[in-house]
DNA sequence: GTCTATATGAAGATAGAC
DNA sequence: GTCTATCTTCATATAGAC
């Protein structure tokens, strides 16, 4: 019953099951899922199989207990800085590069890969990734986008659409690339410069005329 | 020498290769490449292992071939159709149709997932995938962004650019949740209202004015 | 709780008959 | 080329001492 509990929430005072998160973490994004070993992943944590086996009742509740740690902790970067309500282009350009820099970072790569991958066989998992990723950061730009139109700033009848439109243009090409390695990648000021074309193309249809 | 050539170009007169490719989508779809075992490819085909080791030289390239034939097959779904030139609200709609019902289709889910969690670990599927579909896509559809700027129908001044945009857009969360297995589906219409938005949202920046 | 050692099964790959 | 039978290695998971 302790167990299931700690799938989704790790006792994170537990230092040892921290070590156990971290090597799990490494070992399953750097195989896969399949491929990863529990031994390995004792090896790395530097603990026996046993004691492994003694926090996670199985390589699946390992594998869900890392992916919903590292979701939290993901999400967690985007929470911090509320929108700047008087600038709107600003806290466009604000809301893109933050989501942009947070997409391309390592871990998240590395967390969608896996949650992608194994969503059909740990729908629990798709979901515990949309919603604390995702679908936050879609509901908090939209609360803001239909601030906007109640100041009169904006013009937006749908929020939620139109802030799904945004995040998905400026996730574009760039990100795809980078998900699939594909070189070269982004030349300096690219992203930049995709931004600002984004903001503009967002702002020339919901600005207030 | 001629193993070589069958991972990206598989013989496809040979009978028992095209089965054997087909039990192999089956199982690297449905178990994940780490997790499939060529004893279960072999027996879905309908061969032994031995069979199946005479025909690729291993699961490595077993999974490779598979990709890149998948990989042709979905991209020639995409070529068939030329745009209309005469009416770009149209041919916009048109664009994002036939994309979106390709992206959400059951296969092209299926390789996206696997790609983009094998590509790390196989860099050229995740260039084969880029190469034979977005780009293609991106590309074709820039140069009818091109044509339209150079006919005086809209204002495009980076068509490579404007083209990702909107296929991003289009994608949108509508895509996303389906890929991770998100109830509830998208409702009766909203993929329509949806593509719709966005071709107005589009043609609000690049038409003409 | 944690370790060493091990049970049990299945994985990828191949030998050798036909 | 194709099969059956098998080799070797490594997987997940557990027993039993401390």
């Amino acid at each position: 019953m302790a167990e299931q509990v700690a799938v989704l929430e790790p006792d994170s005072i537990n230092p040892k099951a921290q070590q156990i998160l971290t090597a799990a973490r490494q070992v399953f994004v750097e195989q896969g899922y399949g491929s990863a070993s529990m031994d390995v992943i004792a090896r790395t944590a530097g603990v026996s199989k046993a004691t492994l086996y003694a926090h996670f009742t199985g390589k699946d509740a390992l594998f869900a207990a890392m992916v919903g740690t590292e979701c939290r902790r993901l999400s967690a970067g985007l929470d911090a800085p509320s929108f700047d309500e008087g600038d709107v282009r600003a806290t466009l350009r604000q809301v893109a590069t933050r989501f942009i820099e947070m997409l391309m970072s390592g871990r998240a790569l590395a967390i969608y890969r896996i949650v992608v991958a194994e969503s059909p066989r740990f729908p629990e998992l798709g979901r515990i990734f949309f919603e604390t990723g995702p679908d936050r950061l879609l509901g908090r730009f939209a609360d803001f986008l239909q601030r906007a139109d109640e100041r009169g700033t904006l013009s937006v009848a749908e929020p939620r659409r139109a802030a799904g439109q945004f995040i998905g243009m400026v996730r574009g090409e760039v990100y795809l690339r980078r998900l699939l390695g594909i070189e070269p990648a982004a030349a300096e000021g690219e992203i930049e410069r995709h931004i600002e074309s984004c903001v503009d193309l967002f702002l020339s249809h919901y600005a207030r005329r």
